[in-house]
DNA sequence: TGACCAAATATGGTCTGACCATACACCCGG
DNA sequence: CCGGGTGTATGGTCAGACCATATTTGGTCA
């Protein structure tokens, strides 16, 4: 015989809720940062001294920590220093690239779908551009001489991400630069594979060109047609 | 002595880039989601099964279940029978919930960029919505209704997500309603906090009779302009 | 034969304890 | 003062056990 007989403990109340221990961790580690302000680079107690705080397994807590890591908030270093052990992070990019390309494989978010939210943040940020976005300017300039000079598909589609991401930048807007980057991410697969459907890449850097200069003469309308027919372009259908 | 010497197992190459077992396990499943076109409704083997299948220890699947556990795509059910174990799911809401109420949480995302967000997404939806968004408008109505005999913010705000989701889905985009859902609870507490400050709800809920009136007539222009005043009242600066 | 109840069983959930690889901290000698 | 060796804290992984739950199975009784 091994053990402890456990069977008796964690009853509360006639009919208890049944909370999972390591989502008892989870909510006690997110109340911690809310409570006590922690913020991006604070390091978290280490596993085993967490599971003792906490009263319960390591295993419990690596779950935790595994899943708020899957969420882009903390990181973990092994080893030891400063650096060492869970640290609060936020990457919301990979996180959000992550739960969308896994959704679309599961195909219960049509590419349709997917498309359409694009060119909505796509049309909102190029007006954000065309009004104040000058520093955006100077990127998708080199953006679009790489996409020039670009020799293979892949090449093609990174600095068409790279370009369009300028733009969603310009906007200021975290949020929706890091769906933006989401979106293109899940779907890096897909450009490709329409990169090589078209053959021709000449007509894709006419738009971008187009783009450009609506940005740069301030043509908040004409950006957005710009952009709007671009995808149209790239995504028929 | 008791355990297994292995430290020279899954030496690959000069430089082995060290991939972590639980991410192998991730990507396995991943592959045979995408090979074998599971979707949703589909089982996976148990975790001892997939333990043994790629030759590593339950706690590594455990995490990677976790994982995609936290990503909204599996979801485990103990007991016996066709509906235990993990099963594919698809819940991108809830996981969009937490990734950015916990990164909003660490304050990399401001209030700001969040409402900005959502004034880009509500424009884009009630534009849809007035254009063949008939169905919406009962819904709509419901809603208001709900609010008007609300007694607590808390109340209020349950019906105002409701009145702003049924806007986000006569879009007919699960992806853009996904993230209006997501931004909704993640901000829900400030939501009531914005209502109690207001102290008056009667300004409010004209905006949303306006907001109805103009998708009931199919007036878009009117129906952005209706929603654009509606978030600017609600979230002032 | 059919309905009901009890045992077997498969599943996820949790715990314990161990060992490994890593990377900084510390100390000691030159 | 510096360089290298050792100590040690950390996450990563594994193995094996037990628990709670829910279905399946099979036997018993009406």
């Amino acid at each position: 015989m091994s053990g402890v007989d456990r069977s008796q403990e964690f009853r509360r109340g006639p009919v208890g809720p049944r909370t999972r221990a390591y989502e008892e961790v989870l909510n006690r580690i997110e109340e911690r940062i809310t409570a006590d302000g922690l913020t991006v680079g604070d390091r978290l107690p280490g596993e085993r001294q967490l599971a003792e705080q906490l009263q319960v397994s390591r295993s419990s807590v690596r779950e935790a920590l595994r899943a708020l890591a899957t969420l882009g908030v903390v990181s973990s270093q092994v080893g030891r220093g400063p650096d060492a052990g869970a640290v609060l992070t936020s990457r919301p990019d990979s996180a959000l690239t992550d739960l969308l390309r896994l959704n679309l494989g599961l195909s219960t978010l049509s590419m349709r779908e997917v498309v359409d939210t694009r060119l909505m943040i796509e049309q909102w940020a190029v007006a954000h551009a065309a009004r104040d976005g000058e520093g955006a300017l100077d990127e998708m300039a080199r953006a679009i001489a790489a996409m020039d000079a670009a020799t293979t598909p892949e090449e093609f589609v990174e600095h068409d991400i790279a370009f369009h991401m300028a733009i969603a930048a310009a906007s200021g807007n975290r949020l929706t630069s890091a769906i933006m980057r989401a979106l293109r991410d899940a779907v890096r697969r897909y450009a490709i594979d329409a990169v090589l459907r078209l053959g021709d890449t000449a007509d894709l850097q006419a738009d971008h060109r187009r783009i450009h200069s609506a940005v740069t003469e301030g043509d908040a309308a004409a950006s957005v047609a710009a952009v709007t027919e671009h995808l149209a372009r790239a995504y028929p259908g």
